[in-house]
DNA sequence: AAAATGACGGTGT
DNA sequence: TACACCGCCATTT
């Protein structure tokens, strides 16, 4: 494994995600940097080596469907942990009006 | 080094 | 509203 600067960014960026809140794929890969990097993000998450320290699980698609996740029992599992953290959903969608984490772009 | 993959996003039909 | 197609990027094989 390459120490990829993009995956760091990605990674440290999901880890800020506070609880409660859930951000796109589009928005994490803007925030990286890449605004359309959306799919990179998705198999970076996939990949990810700090399963417990980041929580892949509040990163969901563009309309607040979830998407992957292979734990328990996929989407449902990641559903089941939003709501526990107080995210609102729409049937098996989420409410981005209410729970889409807000965060501006932080240039290091 | 090149080709294939994927937990996306947007647009068109 | 639902389904299909194309384009995008970084990672992996």
């Amino acid at each position: 494994m390459k120490n990829s600067i993009f995956r760091d960014i990605v990674y440290t960026i999901t880890r800020q995600i506070p609880k409660g809140k859930v951000v796109t794929y589009g928005q994490v890969a803007r925030l990286a940097g890449s605004p359309n990097a959306a799919r990179a993000v998705g198999m970076i998450m996939k990949t990810n080596p700090d399963a417990p320290k980041t929580p892949c699980h509040r990163v969901v698609a563009a309309n607040g469907n979830l998407t992957g996740y292979s734990g328990g029992n996929g989407v449902s599992t990641k559903k089941d942990m939003l709501v526990s953290e107080g995210v609102h959903f729409k049937g098996d969608i989420v409410d981005l009006s209410v729970s889409q984490w807000k965060q501006k772009v932080v240039i290091l």
